[in-house]
DNA sequence: AGCAGCGCACTTGTATACAAATTTTGCAAG
DNA sequence: CTTGCAAAATTTGTATACAAGTGCGCTGCT
């Protein structure tokens, strides 16, 4: 169908970091773009309201969603009763066939994880790690049996990567404190995940929900600060645009 | 906007039960019965497909959200999820003027209960017990100081209300051991309420989430009940169509 | 030079027209 | 009387045309 194409299309630019949060996305360009009409482009933006990723104003047309910290923090708890909620069950549910599949994505998380510390070239490695991660995420899902659960997490996955940032490629290549500062908290991660995947292998759901719940934590707070740090930086844009004016 | 009009107007026929889940629902018949045309009324579609009241399958149109048990099942676990959560968040966030508001809700339901049992005439009464229910809840979740949350949780019990019943008016009148049967279990429910409460106002997290959990665990156990009869007399209506089959 | 007010271009929202697809109806054969 | 098929009739999805609202720039004034 003509309005999946559009839905497609426009989806994979929100998730690529092409159109950035804040974007304006106007059917007639999006339509001639595609090359179809403005009715399935219409179509798909209401679906990708529907999603979260774009926002809707009457008469003032759609643009990507962009979150202040409030509402960041929000979503972040939202993660965290869902996916707590979710490691619980699939404590309960899990099959050995789960467990397999989530002892695999530990692993190659495991193995990441260290290649990732030693390595000088980090942008290469760090896709991959983030691809793993959020494989081992779905695996935990998938073991608790909640399609409906899942769905929703995996909404809420694509949401946080799409506001928390403007996509790695705008990093700056070497921050001085950064490596220092980011590897002890990876090899925390890491043990955040052994813990998690202990917890279910022994079916213990209390143990598998704390865990998780402290995993997003501390992945809360470290996105939180990068996206404070990202708020402040837009701040100090546009008082040194000000001041530009007054040097005028 | 007209879309908007098109969407509250099949927004209330779907909560009022005059759409019953798998009602399906017709661009046509729908465009001409607001007046409007039919790209407002498919938008309107798209956003209650959004809410999650709406199904819409390509090519063979939309329908009134239908589940079965263990979608519903899912759904339910989805309200645990994040009402519990919110319980918890409740407790930490609460002002004064917020216990406020859930003792207000909590004293009307107590004295609701109460008259609802000693009456003789049962349905006028049930429907302001339902609506001071969910005033209790929305309280709370209010307490809980995360829009995102409340939105979510609002959106699922509206779900919630129309995928579990035919609306009470399609009800029997006065099932024989029906009465013995929910009004333990109405005491029991304002109990639990009342443990919310106190969780909350003493600030015991722990206490808020496990109370609420418990609390919807028992709600949705009469539910499950409840859907579970529907469904096997649904089962049953179609042997007996078949058997009139039969029977010519 | 700065600012107010007006008008124009652009964009959205809605209606209508048309093509494709699905369901239903009618008909004929077994 | 049932079953299979074909064609008509709905119904969806898409394109296009048009009305209405928004924002921007331009001109003219102070």
């Amino acid at each position: 169908m003509n309005s999946d194409k559009a839905y497609d299309f426009i989806r994979e630019r929100i998730l690529s970091g092409e159109y950035p949060p804040g974007h304006a996305l106007m059917t007639n360009v999006l339509s001639s773009a595609i090359g179809v009409s403005r009715t399935p482009v219409r179509d798909a933006l209401r679906q990708l309201e529907a999603d979260g990723l774009v926002i809707i104003r009457p008469r003032l047309g759609a643009s990507v969603k962009t979150m202040d910290l409030k509402e960041f923090r929000e979503l972040c708890g939202l993660r965290v009763a869902l996916e707590g909620y979710a490691a619980g069950l699939a404590a309960q549910h899990r099959t050995d066939a789960d467990l397999h599949e989530i002892t695999f994505a530990l692993e190659s998380l495991k193995s990441l994880t260290e290649r990732f510390i030693a390595a000088a070239e980090e942008q290469p490695i760090r896709g991959e790690l983030a691809q793993e991660d959020v494989r081992f995420h779905i695996a935990i899902m998938t073991a608790a049996r909640n399609d409906l659960i899942k769905r929703e997490i995996l909404r809420l996955h694509l949401l946080n990567r799409v506001v928390s940032g403007p996509a790695p490629k705008n990093r700056e290549p070497a921050p001085p404190d950064f490596k220092a500062s980011r590897h002890p908290h990876l090899s925390e991660v890491q043990a955040e995940h052994e813990q998690i995947y202990e917890a279910i292998k022994r079916r213990d759901v209390s143990a598998a929900e704390d865990a998780m719940e402290k995993h997003l934590q501390s992945i809360v707070e470290n996105s939180l600060r990068t996206m404070a740090r990202a708020e402040n930086r837009l701040i100090a844009k546009e008082l040194t645009k000000e001041e530009l004016n007054y040097t005028t």
